[in-house]
DNA sequence: GTGAAAGCGCTAACAT
DNA sequence: ATGTTAGCGCTTTCAC
């Protein structure tokens, strides 16, 4: 499929690169008799113009980087989702990297996206970085929910906020002996937040038990959970929640009735399980528009902004 | 981040652009002190070159398109992941775009992705395309799991595989009244395929219930599936098959014990419910094996091929 | 009204 | 061993 280009559109038509372009880009001062020629050649030949070229000259970037060691979990599909819906108005596509270490493959995406894109959006790197160790690339970075490295954007997550609200919501309906199953300091912040404010007072108790979160963590933590005799479970994330949900079915211990349940991140599914899931949902839209905001606005300051994330209410509290 | 150049290095150097050119490449012929130099100066000032401008002087590309109109599903994720991977190794990434339809989205991406690529992998897209609507792009269209226009690449799915593997594995259980709940053709040609080679000899009995597949209908349809007394039911999507599930879990229905269910598409929910979902898989990695080497090994003629899906089996039956 | 020409950053054939 | 130069496809200034 050989590209069709200006010049070859010049020659076949007899007239001047400049011409050709004035026709197809709908300047003034050529003559109707020029211009329909030139429009009847680039329609036969189906004439595009090449945008690598013309980002060149122009010096613009129309692709931004996303990189994420995690493609694994459904929350980072709606984010791009959502990303590319917002960057395609602005004429601007989502590249995909998903680096499994700084030192070959994260150097190996900056050296093969170099002049092809301005902006990295990184959700989530394989190893810490510095702002020394990104100094060597010509690239802005947008660190997503992430520790951020000294001179460069980010934008951060307050985890803490949904899960207050979460709690709040489990001690406003009466439970009082919360257990948070997990580990992940950014919970427990909130969870602090909503005994400050609340639990405390209505004489709640809360108790903790030390966990990783993934699925299988949230069946396998089954009867270390009975034992602590909760009436309300807070767990790290959705899949670890989804695990307990399974575990308890397969125990025929009511959920809600005896013990509710809260998970984290909104996954998809939260909207699956029997019963569905309450959880705490990150503030995507919120997120993404501020990333096309500085796409689209470029600025010398660097940009740090925290978002709330927020509680969503299901059958399983 | 100004990029720095060839050109200013030369200066930087007192070199000419075709020296500096020479040692960044490692080639030949540059006496040591030069090397040396250049060497310390594209180090200090962090010199990337431009992919841009070398893919436009190579007429090289180094990105693929990944369209898709349904970012929604877990298994897109799963296929964009796997695909990234193998795609990185060749130097390539994956560029998204999710058009919403033809006429409009589809154009402006194949404008703006002209001239950073040669191949456009297509997932889903919103309304049929004819080759004769691909012929004004310069691009190599690869779709997968769809009807193909004319004249491109193909990389189809047999569905019916997999699902007949199902259901020969439900029948060899026992399994009798065997309920198909959906509507897809392919999905139906598998079952009919299980049946034509052990169901009737096996005196299985195939029942039908037309519906829509989502989430929601799964669980909605539970009274109308109940009603025809199967002992074993298919569903055409694992997220119908969920909603399934928790109808099943609100009435008490053991599953398989009373009633064996199978999925469709092996996405993360099997994992994930309780009991966990048997399915039936798609061929990730063999479709994508295939697209990498269309990717880097062009040739003439198109290639069209079917890969084969496969039952996964779990706890739901 | 139209065209010649420079140049975005890079590569490589062709001098010297 | 090193530099000059043309050109990938495009935009745009500046002449005519």
């Amino acid at each position: 499929m050989a590209q069709i280009t200006l010049k070859k559109l010049a020659e076949l038509s007899g007239l001047s690169i400049r011409t050709v372009s004035r026709v197809l880009k709908n300047q003034a001062y050529v003559v109707p008799e020029k211009r329909e020629l030139v429009l009847k050649l680039a329609e036969q030949y189906h004439y595009l113009p090449n945008m690598a070229a013309r980002n060149l000259r122009l010096q613009k970037k129309s692709f931004v980087g996303i990189l994420s060691s995690n493609f694994q979990t459904e929350v980072f599909l709606q984010k791009v989702n959502d990303l590319e819906r917002r960057l395609f108005s602005a004429g601007c596509y989502p590249i995909l990297g998903r680096p499994d270490n700084f030192s070959t493959d994260f150097r190996k995406m900056m050296r093969d996206w170099s002049g092809v894109m301005d902006y990295v959006v990184v959700f989530e790197l394989p190893s810490p970085v510095s702002g020394e160790d990104l100094l060597e690339f010509p690239l802005d970075f947008i660190f997503v929910d992430r520790e951020t490295p000294a001179d460069h954007h980010s934008l951060l997550i307050d985890r803490g906020s949904g899960v207050c609200e979460a709690i709040k919501h489990l001690i406003r309906n009466g439970r009082r002996r919360i257990l948070h199953c997990g580990g992940h300091e950014s919970r427990k912040e909130g969870i602090q937040r909503a005994f400050d404010e609340i639990g405390t007072a209505e004489g709640a108790r809360r108790m903790f038990l030390e966990s990783p979160s993934e699925f299988r963590d949230g069946y396998s933590q089954g009867p270390a959970i009975l034992q602590r005799n909760p009436d309300a479970v807070f767990f790290d994330t959705d899949r670890m929640a989804a695990g307990f949900l399974k575990f308890a079915m397969e125990r025929n211990i009511a959920i809600p009735g005896k013990i509710a349940v809260v998970g984290f991140d909104d996954d998809l599914i939260c909207r699956m399980s029997a019963p569905s899931l309450s959880s705490v949902a990150h503030p995507i839209a919120e997120i993404n528009t501020e990333i096309v905001s500085i796409l689209t606005s470029p600025r010398k300051e660097k940009i740090c902004k925290t978002f709330p994330t927020r509680f969503i209410l299901r059958e399983s509290c």
